[in-house]
DNA sequence: AATCATCTTTAA
DNA sequence: TAAAGATGATTA
């Protein structure tokens, strides 16, 4: 009060009446913001990027302030900001990044910045726990530990083999572990601190910083790198350490939860410093903890997924984007469909970017070949793999034969099977049944759809429907309807494999901890046979395999999109990639596929050759850009009007399976700038246009 | 997004 | 003709 009084009389007193406003971004979605004043008292705290309550409409609401202003341009009285929040800020610049990008995808900035900004702050420091004594004075008491309390010893063991970590990284890959955690700092069998202690080990670290063989491959020239790998992450290492010797802050980005959490202890694990963890299964106030660390600075290097982008990152030095090509870095339900790969590029305008892949995508890579990266490819590909593709045309049955005898051999030889199946399409995919090959629309080069319903033929790129359709490679009327579910695969391996142990997951959603421990059972040889849907395609090598097999594949190739092929490529070719050495057996109707062939023989060049000149061919990025607008039916004309005075085609109308009334457009142009505006066009005639640019 | 005013359609 | 339904503008 007294301090008040005081700064009270230093200022002038036409200083004091002039009046603050606030510009306030709502969670509404619109367009616009609205102005509040500021009242005195709490004009010290006010900044941009704060979070605010507010009265609007008779109601308390959160806003973010956008900008300060002495004049409004509202005509009516202004409400007063209620509060301040203590809780996540955005920075300026994080603001504004976040504008610009919720502008360049055109959502509205209001809905999108109060999304990304965490709300609540966790007071609770996330400590460090590590282990005080060496190895060998620990094992006795594990022993002990492993028969009274074996959640106990699963908690040590996973230190022991992980190294130090923080408890929430504990939490995702073992479950609720308070309890355990206490008694075992309470035993002094553990111990908790604030920065990271390394652990006395000797298993870790000689594996992967020795490599010299590599060291030519590390050195870094151009900022935009495309780093086409299967081994990465030791190189990562190697990067990050050289960029932490400067004082700029490190964004690492992996494309799901659980492939952020591993590349994040590995990371943690190979520096021995620590690392912030940032993604949207993390609870908010650790992630309102880890924003409010970057903003102060006193965080400086983070691993999470797309979300991270928007971080409030003072000073970014490196950005890798790891499996690069990986369709969840596009937001695709939320506001803004934002593409994390370009806002990586837009963010790192003045740092070092990498991207780095396995199997880039067509993009990127078309990308580089055009000197817009510098490629770095180290040619290791010394696995002992053996490809081989079975013909379905020859078999029948869910299992083919030369896939039974594979994983009966496998079991012999004690090595993990691991079994990938595509249950992803909901529609049938129309086949072939002379030739194999796939239905495609004559317009676009899409696979075609077999609605039952409407019992058409349609393209949902197009739009364009058939009643009748004969194979466009051989002209044959016989077609055959294709699926095999994860369900109906695992029962015809439990019954050819009775004394096999099985495991299964097929929800594309897991949370971390199941996965992990999925993965972990099949490392271990605790299960001979793990049966997934394509996210067990990603991640990295599972050293006790011997065996892939993909079955089902046919779905992905005869995808309605124009990336099917791609799709198909990569989820082979990572599927594979998961196993050290053994064979891989690839299941298909059509053997003679490039992109099967491809993946096969392991030649991303002839995939790539193949692909891309289909894409030239048929106008489909990266030779053009695309959006994806969904509007009511009625609304048709005007959109191909407006489209018409644009240097666009418009693509449609596609009926929306399922929702009435609705239908979308596909808008192709050879300029990004130019597919932008005309959506924005569209949308001022049509107020109530979805825009998504860059669909995937 | 939620709310309120206005215009349109619908069933008796 | 009243009531239900669709449309549109407004929010500070």
């Amino acid at each position: 009060m007294i301090e008040q009084l005081s700064s009270y009389q230093r200022i002038p007193i036409r200083w004091i009446e002039k009046t603050l406003i606030a510009r306030v971004l709502l969670p509404l979605p619109i367009h616009k913001s609205f102005d509040f004043l500021v009242p005195q008292k709490l004009s010290d705290d006010m900044a941009v990027g704060k979070r605010v309550s507010v009265r609007f409409r008779d109601k308390k609401q959160w806003g973010i302030v956008a900008a300060l202003a002495e004049k409004s341009n509202h005509p009516g009285p202004l409400e007063e900001i209620v509060d301040i929040s203590r809780g996540p800020a955005f920075s300026s610049e994080a603001l504004a990044f976040c504008s610009r990008i919720a502008e360049q995808y055109l959502g509205p900035v209001s809905l999108v910045a109060n999304r990304i900004l965490p709300t609540q702050i966790s007071k609770r420091e996330e400590r460090f726990l590590s282990i005080p004594h060496d190895i060998e004075r620990m094992l006795p008491s594990l022993e002990t530990l492993s028969k009274r309390a074996p959640r106990q010893a699963d908690l040590l063991r996973y230190i022991l083999a992980h190294g130090s970590c923080q408890e929430t990284e504990l939490r995702q890959q073992l479950g609720s572990i308070h309890g355990a955690v206490n008694r075992l700092l309470e035993k002094g069998l553990l111990r908790k601190s604030s920065t990271l202690h390394e652990v006395a080990s000797n298993s870790r670290t000689e594996e992967t910083l020795d490599n010299a063989s590599l060291l030519k491959y590390k050195q870094l020239h151009g900022k935009r790198v495309l780093f086409f790998s299967a081994s990465r992450w030791p190189d990562y290492v190697r990067w990050i350490e050289r960029e932490l010797l400067t004082s700029r802050d490190i964004l690492i980005l992996a494309p799901e939860m659980f492939l952020a959490q591993q590349l994040h202890s590995y990371l943690q694990e190979h520096l021995g410093i620590e690392i912030g963890l940032f993604h949207s299964g993390i609870a908010d106030g650790q992630r309102g903890r880890v924003w409010e660390r970057v903003r102060s600075r006193e965080l400086r290097f983070v691993v999470g997924t797309r979300s991270a982008l928007f971080l409030p990152f003072a000073n970014l030095g490196l950005i890798i984007v790891d499996e690069e090509q990986d369709a969840s870095y596009k937001q695709q339900e939320m506001l803004p469909h934002y593409h994390a790969r370009l806002v990586a590029v837009e963010k790192g305008k003045n740092s070092q970017t990498i991207f780095g892949s396995s199997s880039p995508s067509l993009e990127t890579f078309h990308a580089a070949t055009r000197g817009q990266f510098e490629l770095i490819r180290p040619n290791n590909s010394d696995r002992q793999i053996n490809v081989r593709i079975v013909d379905m045309n020859k078999e029948h049955g869910v299992l083919s034969n030369p896939l039974a005898q594979a994983i009966e051999q496998a079991i012999s030889l004690d090595k993990g099977s691991l079994l990938g199946v595509n249950r992803r399409g909901y529609f049938q995919a129309v086949l072939c049944k002379k030739c194999g090959h796939p239905l495609r629309c004559k317009h676009c080069g899409v696979a075609l759809t077999y609605h039952v319903k409407r019992a058409q033929f349609v393209c949902h790129s197009c739009g364009r429907s058939f009643e009748s359709m004969v194979c466009s490679d051989c002209g044959s009327r016989a077609l055959r309807f294709v699926g095999v579910g994860s369900e109906r695969l695992e029962n015809e391996v439990r019954n050819l494999f009775p004394q096999a142990s099985i495991s299964r997951f097929d929800r594309d959603t897991l949370p971390p901890r199941q996965y992990a421990e999925a993965i972990q059972e099949i490392a271990s040889g605790k299960i001979d046979i793990l049966v997934g849907t394509p996210v067990i395609a990603k991640g990295p090598v599972i050293p006790s395999l011997g065996l892939v097999g993909a079955i089902g594949v046919d779905r992905l190739l005869a995808f309605p999109d124009f990336r099917a092929a791609e799709r198909t490529y990569q989820y082979l070719s990572n599927l594979i990639g998961r196993m050290e050495s053994g064979t891989a057996i690839i299941q298909t109707h059509y053997p003679d596929h490039y992109a099967v062939v491809a993946a096969a023989r392991r030649d991303y060049d002839y995939f790539y050759e193949s692909e891309i000149a289909d894409r030239e061919s048929l106008f489909y990025p990266p030779f053009s850009h695309l959006a994806r607008v969904i509007l009511h039916t009625t609304a048709s004309e005007a959109l191909i009007e407006v489209m018409h005075s644009f240097e666009v085609e418009a693509l449609g109308p596609a009926l929306f399976p399922g929702r009435g009334g609705k239908a979308h457009f596909l808008i192709k142009g050879k300029e990004a700038t130019t597919v932008r505006s005309a959506c924005l066009a569209a949308r001022k005639a049509i107020p109530s246009l979805e825009i998504d640019l860059d669909p995937a």
